[in-house]
DNA sequence: GCAAATTAATGATTTATTCAAG
DNA sequence: CTTGAATAAATCATTAATTTGC
């Protein structure tokens, strides 16, 4: 008879509500940094995390698009049905001299037209819990986590360093504020000559495996470690 | 003429061999802890992180496939053109009745067949630094973050929670070790019923933005926060 | 009204495709 | 050309709406 604690986040209506403004407002791709601060944010209104944020901006983006596809294919799809009208009527032929152009509109209405996609703006996966930055809302809860979480950050942080897309080039001013870095510290490179800054975008976020057991996993021995691999496949 | 950081992981020989071992030896999606360790473990033999074993085995997983799709399409064509041939020397047809046994062809050389593709077993994504668990190989620079790491852990974990996951029901037995929870400690719930413990698989990573500078962000403004927003695209 | 049965939405994951460094 | 990195599309799975028979 227990509640049954839900599998999956699921948005009150305010947190739905500003996530949807922010859409509108023209948000797609937040990175780390504004997940961060939209996930504290609407963490007043109940529970929610980074990962919440991230999936509803990408799903939204995709099912928007989506809509707009079938709308430009069944838009398409009239118009052409109209000028083969308008051709018929002016100049009927056999009908295998119309297919050609056919071929133009079943690019939209084909669902696996991932070519020229174009890349709109750099992104990143952000899964994780509110940050203790920017909490517009005090004494909702989402500060417990603070006192660990900065003590984490005090423990690793140095200068903020800023740092561009690697696949933006020449767009510096642009997106210089949306970027940084988020590497883990440095430790001592082995290769020769890339020294101390492996440079990883917002991707780079420490696994949080408070659950992981602390005991020594076994050694890597060069097989599956629990046999359990999907070496079915293939 | 500085020796300019590389920006990519550039694996080692060792590195590879030592991956495409694993990779011969059935590991396709490791899971969490298994990048853990593998990266702990190669990381003897040069810079390596979490995310680059799990794009390694990704991508060589991908590229296998692709492989033998090649081969299989190519195959069956000539296979094809084989029975086509020999239908023929039997008995000659014209050439529009050849084309819909043809069509089944297509099918393996267009790039765009998503359908009925077979998942092959639960994967997850992993961008961390190797954890100070499993460290096969000592006094190298990759423990250097224990501490720190550490410490972090005795402050949020509990006990190691393990975990089903979420779509392969009735398979306990087969993978209830590649699951565990990890999510970061437990806030209040929000949610009437929805207590506690968020299943998160292993996506659940704890942000690592050490640099991201600790003073408090603009408040949010229900609007874009940089104004740097991919507005373009839509 | 009201559950069981269906269907539609949408959160979460995995795979395919693209970009670009070396 | 190969392949590491990153994004978008496709897919799966669960929850909410909705319908249906009583």
């Amino acid at each position: 008879m227990s509640p049954v604690a839900s599998t999956r986040w699921c948005p009150t209506p305010e947190q739905l509500m500003i996530l949807e403004e922010m859409y509108g407002s023209g948000i797609r791709t937040p990175n780390a940094v504004q997940v961060q601060q939209i996930t504290a944010h609407l963490a007043f209104y109940g529970r929610i995390e980074g990962k919440n944020v991230f999936y509803w901006f990408q799903n939204h983006k995709a099912r928007d698009r989506q809509k707009l596809r079938k709308k430009l294919a069944k838009k398409l799809h009239q118009q052409q049905n109209h000028l083969q009208l308008q051709l018929q009527q002016i100049k009927p032929r056999p009908i295998s001299m119309m297919s050609p152009p056919l071929n133009n509109i079943i690019e939209y209405q084909n669902p696996c037209h991932h070519h020229h996609r174009p890349y709109d703006h750099m992104s990143f996966a952000c899964w994780s819990q509110p940050s203790p930055i920017c909490l517009s809302h005090e004494g909702t809860g989402v500060e417990i986590q603070s006192k660990v979480v900065n003590e984490y950050y005090r423990n690793k942080s140095g200068p903020g360093d800023m740092l561009m897309p690697k696949r933006i080039k020449g767009q510096n001013s642009s997106y210089g504020q949306d970027w940084m870095m988020m590497d883990m510290g440095t430790r001592p490179s082995y290769h020769s000559s890339s020294s101390s800054s492996s440079h990883i975008p917002c991707y780079n976020m420490m696994m949080n495996s408070p659950k992981i057991p602390l005991k020594t996993l076994e050694l890597f021995p060069i097989s599956p470690i629990n046999s359990k691999q999907d070496s079915t496949k293939l």
